[in-house]
DNA sequence: GTTAGCACTCGTTGATATGGAGTGCTAACA
DNA sequence: TGTTAGCACTCCATATCAACGAGTGCTAAC
């Protein structure tokens, strides 16, 4: 048995009119607002079918029927008509905090929640491979030295470092000298113990200074490889009774406030995914690797900051997400990030 | 009619059992377990005493009493016995992380999150008259500068600003001078418009660039001065089904969510509490100035970085919590965070 | 292949009854 | 005068039951 153009067509007809309403799709809601010119009862034929298949499934034995995993997925696949999402002023309500990347990136989270009424998160961009671009030590009071390293993509990181005993300010301004040389346009995951074992042995007498610093250095450094994630909304997802009760809500939930859940969620999907970096990726139901979100449904976006610079922005919601709209909002969404980024640059 | 002794004991029997079981307590319950050897219509003569005297009501005719505000806020002012509370390890757990004031007051939060099973807020700690320590301009690259702003307390700014073409070496050193001789040491709220004014009249032939540049510094110096606020257990908040229904929990999840509703909350209980920093205050119901908190009781504790620093924390969970343990909590926890905080300065 | 008709299923809703925890009151007791 | 046993009463919680209706599957006729 194979589907035919009016299977598929009643089975479009099931999952829009439950993406409206939530509630089961009888045979005779289908009869009557369709063009099929059907009668119920041939609708239930077909319907019968449909089950078979695997597309729709019945909660309950006489009751309407709602889409399946596999039906959902149907739809994403080939059926969805993608509306062009107005999103108007995003513009503005993004560029005044544009300043800073996390408040950017927390607003677009946010405007996201607040468009779409799902849950959203996004990811920082996470540079493949990041240059240290610049070092730099200064005296802030007699017994501590500040240490600025700036990495590529304009990220600073700050460190303070406890002296016994302040330098002369000739050794900082020789250190500076000593640190840029050796670290300036190093990849990150080349600056390991080994290269900094190397600057130790080269820094003689200022052996012990130097050490502390090149900690604060490596700590800098590995404090930018683990990659932060912005929520917003989650307090929608208690909107949909479907996600379950109370309990389950909850756990829900938990995965949203505990981002570190969300961070490996995020990493393992960015891997399977290679090659279509640029795609919108939807999970429906169980496709989604992470149990606490069995009857939900999520669209990610990946975004491009520049050239090999990419972070996700991920959509949550129930199964019965209004898909076409998500997606498009993503995708205008996506436009206009673009455009703000390549202007900056 | 007064609360003479036994009434006081009773109501405190009532209020014990109640915060236990979260059940309207009755008479017989009373009577037998406590040791004043009562009838259970004793008991119910005393109850009615004490509803007419506001400590307690009933939920319904013919149903248990349960505390009332009033009863709370007797129970919590003089019967409440502080028990002393073993919180193991906190060192180890803060310690850690006490590098970075971020990551430490978000650790804080957590911990007493899952220490007590409600949800928590610490806020950052506001100075009273933070001055700024010290600014130094960089060249990044050929058409950035970036200016590092460290404020008393060792909080660093850093904001980039694009430049259509770099000054001379020489220049920025110069810039430099000019910028540390007027604003170091000044009071972060002396910054002001004419203050800058006044160093952009000093500063002759670099008069755009200062500009620009005394724009960050501006914008850094506002930036410290909102206050932020990390939270943990939200999703505790769904354990009480007494908080209300999901449409009640949501709002108050919101609130939690959307942190400025909070940052006000807090601002108006400090400016209400002159004069008591150092105590623990408990908000029980309607005291607390936050209608989605109506169900809810809070307790905040002050804690001092350092002479004259101060932030807060907060504990909210439902009106029958366990206050007992939250205010011995929060007590251990202070002492705990003070000899951090005094051991490092 | 389509459709009308019909018996059947099963969740929802509302009404009704039952049980029990708890009260307030009265009268008896120390 | 304070305490207590006893009892009628209230009211929620829970279970039970019937009525309803939306929806199905099947059959027979078109």
């Amino acid at each position: 048995m194979e589907l035919d153009e009016r299977k598929l067509k009643i089975l479009q007809a099931i999952i829009r009119t439950y993406l409206e309403t939530g509630e089961p799709v009888g045979s005779r809601t289908i009869s009557k607002y369709t063009d099929l010119n059907l009668s119920s009862a041939t609708i239930r034929n077909e319907m019968s079918d449909l089950e078979e298949l695997g597309y729709i499934l019945q909660p309950y034995t006489s009751a309407g029927r709602i889409p399946s995993d596999k039906g959902y997925r149907l739809y994403v696949d080939t059926m969805m008509q993608e509306k062009v999402q107005e999103m108007d002023n995003i513009r503005e309500q993004l560029e005044e905090k544009a300043g800073k990347m996390e408040t950017l990136l927390q607003q677009v989270a946010k405007l996201l929640a607040v468009n779409t009424n799902y849950t959203t998160m996004v990811t920082k961009p996470k540079y493949q491979h990041k240059t240290l671009k610049f070092i730099q030590l200064t005296d802030v009071d007699e017994r501590q030295l500040l240490a600025v390293v700036v990495i590529e993509g304009n990220i600073v990181k700050n460190k303070f470092i406890q002296l016994e005993k302040m330098p002369e300010k000739e050794t900082i301004l020789k250190l500076n000298i000593v640190l840029n040389t050796f670290l300036q346009g190093l990849d990150l995951t080349e600056i390991n113990m080994a290269v900094l074992q190397k600057i130790k042995e080269q820094s003689g007498e200022y052996g012990p200074v130097i050490s502390l610093i090149l900690d604060a250095v490596a700590e800098a450094v590995a404090e930018e490889d683990d990659f932060e994630i912005y929520t917003s909304g989650t307090t929608n997802l208690l909107r949909y009774p479907e996600l379950g009760d109370r309990e389950k809500a909850a756990k829900l939930l938990e995965t949203f406030e505990e981002k570190s859940q969300l961070t490996e969620l995020i990493q393992d999907l960015s891997s399977q995914e290679e090659g279509k970096e640029h795609g919108i990726q939807v999970y429906i139901g169980e496709e989604a690797p992470l149990s606490a979100m069995q009857n939900c449904s999520m669209v990610t976006a990946t975004y491009e900051l520049e050239e090999g610079v990419y972070g996700k922005i991920g959509i949550v919601g129930p199964k019965r997400m209004d898909y076409e709209k998500v997606v498009s909002t993503l995708q205008t969404l996506m436009t206009e990030l673009d455009s703000i980024f390549k202007r900056k640059s």
